[in-house]
DNA sequence: CTCCGTGATCAAAACGTTTTAGGCCTGAAT
DNA sequence: ATTCAGGCCTAAAACGTTTTGATCACGGAG
């Protein structure tokens, strides 16, 4: 209730109003007996700004908006962790926004942000369709787009490259030894999912195989362990067993891990298997899990880094469209 | 940039802006024709509240702030994930803040958040000294506390019991036929990790057991996989190993497992084990793990609305201390 | 025919900050 | 002496809503 204004800090430091405004956002600009005199009536009278207002006036705000498609999944987890770092140690506070996947859900969140008027968004696209995105942009509200590349000059975008994340994956396999493959991936319509499996066709041509021969690809509609370990009973049941299973996540490569083990089959022994995404729990399994490591957490950290740099300095702020390069982590599963 | 006002609305469906304002807060105020009027004009120009300047006049937001200590772990983002879900329900954004269990840190989120005006805090406090969430009451904002009891009769919390998931894990273990149990934990400064030690030793003294003798504690700095197995490789060194082990938390477990296992220890045959939290990866490790489930996504959803209610109803509204019971969840490495 | 109640709308004030245009000094340059 | 510049500060307007009290038109009751 006890809400200190600005005009109370004033009157106790015997100025106006101004500048104890001053004194918050141009210190240099106040001479300094009475900035200090203003700042020991802000800390007396336990001032805290009025960020609304502030906003009002100002015509923006401190606060970045982040949808992301899955908190649940550590691989955002992750990306929001980064978010978090980077914008709060500007600052600036981060409106989070899940939209399970799910489109409509997403189109509010933006709704949301827009309604804060939001500095700036920080999202990872549910779909391939940004017409939303670019309405934002048109509003004026800065975008940064996160794990999925730009489709506009005019923005940001920071991602991995899947492609060769794909290919690095495929190409140790067969280093390995492995002539077929089984490609378990969630949705193909899922960008991150097509992109991984043309870097894994690229490995195998590469090497001299007909990727139609040497790799089976076994999609599943969702990405969890649950999925794998379904995927592994398949595979047993039909009685096709490959030489190395890659998968499209850590998920789903944990819950394979699980359905072989339960079979009988030896990891690695009779099957190599190597996940994406390096999730901490890869390497705690009982065989540890080869994967395809991202960085995530920089994924964030950059992403917001760029959004705020567009957001505070518009002119010499020059778009970029950065790709991360991912890295191949070796472990038991496929040694 | 085309930031279209109330008051363009207003021009356009030919009223005056209180009109609109009633329009958009208490339609049933305003005439039919009018308001459809409204409506249309509100489409047509792509109008969005300024929350702002909303929040500003109104005196409250449409914010609530979440302050977790470690998004990364599952737990937590499990909270995280059920708060956002209530807020959005009801219209709310989610301001998020990370504490990485630093007092800091924390203190600088709850600045945020006053700085936001936010509608009401939620936090899972970093340490047992609430001084500073006091604070924010007495500032008028309200709190509900996450997985921490309440210490005011003023103040909703919500939590689980944690003395009954010790009970309930250690009980286990002994019907199990263990007679040596050591019990692995963070930190016991810190309030989970001693209640369910409480529980431990009840369950042991209750099935006759003296706890001093039956129960051994093996704390660690942190409660990660890594902090596990490190756990185990020294239980192994010192050539002491228990006839079971009670981790407190999974991820630990999952590293005590990885550890074990590799040292040719069989789970369960040589040795039991069980976590706690019940992880998603719990289940999906390769000897599944049993574990203690907790409500996590009810845990936040219920926090939430609560909290809401709070803001909502401040004169019907009955501050509650919620504790929820946790459950046995028997899989795998104890049978 | 007047009075009053009711429902719908409006005009204007208020919320707490930032910003703009200017005012008042002091001291240096003319 | 006068002017000028620069440093410091102030008064007041503005940001986009919500809310309050007032106004107005319309019927129905007296």
């Amino acid at each position: 209730m006890s809400s200190v204004s600005i005009k109370e800090v004033a009157a106790r430091a015997g100025v106006s109003p101004g500048t104890v405004s001053n004194v918050l956002n141009r210190p240099e600009k106040v001479a300094e007996s009475t900035r200090i005199r203003v700042e020991e009536a802000v800390r007396d009278l336990g001032f805290v700004r009025h960020g609304s207002a502030s906003s009002l006036r100002a015509g923006h705000s401190r606060t970045v908006g982040l949808s992301v498609i899955d908190i649940g999944n550590p691989f955002f987890t992750d990306v929001a962790a980064g978010v978090e770092e980077a914008a709060s140690e500007r600052g600036y506070a981060v409106i989070l926004g899940n939209s399970s996947g799910d489109r409509l859900k997403e189109e509010r969140n933006l709704l949301v942000f827009a309604e804060q008027r939001v500095r700036g968004v920080l999202i990872t696209p549910a779909g391939a369709d940004l017409a939303k995105v670019d309405q934002l942009k048109d509003r004026g509200i800065n975008v940064v787009l996160v794990d999925h590349p730009a489709t506009r000059a005019d923005q940001c975008s920071v991602a991995v490259n899947d492609v060769t994340g794909g290919s690095l994956a495929v190409s140790h396999l067969l280093a390995a030894g492995a002539d077929r493959i089984t490609y378990v991936t969630g949705p193909l319509t899922i960008r991150q999912c097509a992109d991984r499996l043309i870097g894994a066709e690229r490995a195998l041509t590469a090497a001299g195989h007909d990727p139609r021969e040497a790799l089976e690809e076994l999609p599943m509609s969702a990405m969890n362990a649950r999925s794998g370990q379904q995927a592994a009973e398949k595979l047993i049941a039909e009685g096709r067993l490959p030489d190395a299973v890659f998968c499209a996540n850590d998920l789903l490569a944990l819950g394979m891990l699980r359905g072989l083990l339960q079979a009988g089959v030896r990891v690695p022994q009779d099957l190599s298997l190597i996940g994406y995404d390096d999730i901490d729990f890869a390497s705690a399994s009982a065989v540890s899990l080869s994967s395809i490591r991202q960085p995530t957490h920089r994924l964030g950290r950059v992403a917001t880094e760029l959004l705020l740099d567009e957001c505070d300095n518009p002119d010499s702020h020059a778009h970029q469209q950065i790709m991360f390069q991912p890295e191949l982590i070796v472990r038991e599963s496929t040694r």
